[in-house]
DNA sequence: ACGGTATTGGAGACATGCCTCTAATAAATT
DNA sequence: AATTTATTAGAGGCATGTCTCCAATACCGT
């Protein structure tokens, strides 16, 4: 019906993430993707309705698809401070596996200039994080978090550390070295509620203790 | 002996600090900072010879006005888990005195055009940054902390942790909530090596032990 | 009062990036 | 083969930003 795509959508995309983990955020610009798979601008424009809708995709592409693996580690262990760990080491591995996707969960949904995006993508964005928070809460409740600033704990020990990890190596330009696991397990076990049992063997949980009234997250913020 | 200045230094650079808070260090260009003060474009080429130079600027007056009230707060305390402890505190205290300042700590010296700068402002930035690393390790050694991966447990407790609290903050444009500084202290206690006393009561340190032919660390990676 | 000098004030050349618009193109459908 | 249609191709207007340059300025020490 139509003449075929020379320059579709993912590999923009994918030259989009590349500028973007070589020179942050600023340095993707139209310009820049069409000329980095050669195209010309007007082929970029044709795909995305401006800067904004671009730096919108790339950020989502990234975030969801990091979000989507995530949220899964999260859920697939019966015993929560398993599914902690695993969690904690899954954070690096996906990092070393896609270094240059990970360089972009260091920056933020404002680095991409969120405050222009279509009303669409804001929904997307907002739709993603409140997904995974309510993941990472569900695991927070059933290792025993109650309360505002034990739920600020398990945020830290499931994604904020791990990542850390990861800002600190690739801000270095170095790889992540082998042991990153370990220490980002170790530190997010390290982490969790006391009482949690420090090794393989699940102990009891304690039983599911109503939580009260207690304000609800807000989806807006990105958890990465 | 000659005119005075209506915009110093020090104004200019203030600006661009509010200008890189608000919208990261993309949007700090030399005519947002003109602006900003109400001067003149040649003005502010008559005191930073070139964005690079203005970027250099801003970021290592801030990092330097962190790094030196933390480094002294790390060497405060005989009982190094106090340190420790303190040392977490700190981080978060002075971002909240210094919510702008705070944000610019987020991003890293590459995001302030690093590859550009003169080798003096290079230099001055692996000068401190080689000054808090110092610091930082010394105190990992009187907690015990030996080897690679130990030491990277204690940058992550003392600096990444609290930092990580800061950013998930002020990135959902927050300002740092009173029990930040709590939960920072816990969690870097968390983090400090097995065996560290985890209250007050000072505990003998042991025995200061030779840590072998250890590399060196590299004074061009920012701690913060 | 006067000259020296750091600084202001601002015009403008040059580069880059965003975005629009129009014509050419090439495959799929009929 | 003719038609349709998504796409390429690229010129060009507009805005913004960097940096240079030069004259005007206002204070200082003498």
């Amino acid at each position: 019906m139509a003449r075929p795509p020379r320059f579709d959508t993912e590999q923009l995309l994918d030259a989009a993430v590349r500028l973007a983990a070589s020179g942050g955020p600023a340095s993707v610009t139209m310009s820049a993707v069409a000329q980095a798979v050669g195209a010309p601008s007007g082929s970029v424009y044709h795909r995305f309705s401006g800067r904004p809708a671009l730096l919108a995709e790339v950020w989502l592409r990234t975030v969801e698809r990091f979000q989507e693996s995530y949220t899964a580690v999260l859920r697939s262990h019966d015993d929560p401070p398993l599914a902690a760990r695993a969690a904690s080491r899954h954070v690096i591995a996906w990092s070393r596996h896609h270094p240059e996707e990970a360089a972009l969960l260091l920056y933020g949904a404002a680095d991409f200039d969120r405050a222009h995006w279509s009303p669409e993508h804001t929904a997307r964005a907002d739709a993603g994080n409140r997904r995974t928070f309510t993941a990472v809460h569900d695991l927070g409740e059933a290792l025993g978090a109650n309360g505002e600033q034990a739920r600020e704990r398990i945020t830290l020990a499931l994604i904020d550390l791990p990542l850390s990890i990861v800002r600190r190596h690739l801000r270095a330009g170095a790889e992540l070295p082998p042991h990153a696991e370990d220490l980002a397990e170790q530190c997010t076990a390290a982490l969790l509620p006391p009482g949690t049992a420090p090794a393989t063997p699940a102990t009891g949980k304690p039983p599911a203790r109503d939580s009260g009234p207690e304000e609800q997250h807000r989806g807006d913020r990105d958890p990465v």
